[in-house]
DNA sequence: TTATTTAAATGAACACTGTTAATATTGGTT
DNA sequence: AACCAATATTAACAGTGTTCATTTAAATAA
């Protein structure tokens, strides 16, 4: 069975060939711009050879956006769990996975343009990557929920207040991912941190400020 | 000279047909789906004629993305001069202007979508689309330096505020309109609203309400 | 090792795409 | 009616995603 094993290894090395020679060009070019033959051209090999590997054009980017969508979940709960271990209360921990998602954004903004605009963009998205999608929204309402059931918001919904949030930091990534050129205000890292700082005030109150923060230096 | 008028007026009248045509066809399958074959078809004319009074495919869509801007660009003036006509105050106004974003986006979501999605994801986006979105945010912008002049906010930069307005504001836009099937909080009219409070009480403080808001019934 | 079977890579082809150049057709002016 | 300019159309090119029949390579059996 060692030679079924070896061609099972050989077929997850020339997908992965195919997958990275597609991001590459998808990145530099677009999805739409880049053609099978491209990329069998990229990696050597004949345009139908590729059809053995995936099923069509779609099911490459697929692959690569699922990619993108586990990479995205891993900063936020890497995040999470940090900022928990470091005993940080809920707020803090809330706080701590906002940045990590404009992070993510910023740090993988190729990835971002992918899974948050071609993604979005097309017909009929992947459900599955929708449902990751979800996830990282649930993980934000759960601190949410957790948040206002301990101090109380201005707002009593915590749903309404997740999709505020949620609303709040997916529009300042989109926008620095997007028009990178855009004279944004000064250092775009203290910009992410007073828009985070502006939800947390406006949800719960300068009240929300806690000992805890100051401690760590957080505006 | 009479002839000559009336052949304009026809030029004039099958660039609209194309162009409605193509709106539609856009709308319902997306940019890259629609051929110039298709567009001819539903006109019935001959594929090349379309050639004759549009450069190319992407002449097309510009037209119609300065269309849709247009209207942008008309929501957020309107909504501005309506409330310093009501006499209201730089706050009401701020919070008309927004709102009006996002009744644009919602009211018309699809040209939302290509202006804000199918316009930002192309490779080298139309200098004039730039401009007239510039001028939206320089609208907001103006509306926040007065409003900060006046009362001061917590963060005192007020180009950083308005960029945390516009993203805000951008966000729950582009999610509303995006995830249509998303379970959004009961009421989405109510969502933005509390939105907007959340975000003028984040930076303006709880102070910023008027008794001018109080009396309009906003909470 | 040789013969046979199985799996993988390929070349040719199809129905499309945007776009161009040459041709046919129209309408207005002498 | 004859001409001419403007407009519409047909034919064609290079390129696209994708399929199918065929060839090549690898694995197994004799």
């Amino acid at each position: 069975m060692s030679s079924a094993d070896r061609r099972q290894r050989e077929i997850e090395e020339i997908k992965k060939k195919i997958i990275d020679a597609a991001t590459e060009l998808f990145i530099d070019e677009g999805y739409a711009h880049v053609s099978i033959r491209k990329i069998a051209q990229k990696i050597e090999y004949s345009p139908t050879t590729i059809y053995n590997y995936f099923r069509d054009k779609e099911a490459i980017l697929h692959h690569l956006l699922k990619q993108g969508y586990a990479l995205f979940l891993r900063y936020l709960h890497a995040a999470e769990s940090e900022a928990a271990n470091r005993g940080g209360d809920i707020v803090h921990q809330l706080r701590a996975v906002m940045r990590a998602y404009t992070r993510f954004g910023l740090e993988h903004s190729d990835y971002y343009k992918l899974i948050f605009i071609e993604d979005l963009e097309r017909r009929q998205p992947f459900e599955d990557c929708e449902s990751d999608r979800r996830k990282g929204f649930q993980l934000l309402a759960r601190l949410v929920e957790q948040a206002v059931a301990e101090r109380g918001a201005h707002e009593a919904d915590p749903q309404q207040i997740s999709q505020i949030l949620w609303a709040a930091i997916h529009g300042i990534t989109s926008l620095l991912v997007t028009f990178d050129d855009f004279p944004w205000a000064d250092d775009r890292e203290r910009l992410v941190d007073t828009l985070i700082e502006t939800q947390i005030r406006g949800v719960f109150g300068s009240a929300a400020r806690t000992q805890n923060d100051e401690a760590e230096g957080i505006r």
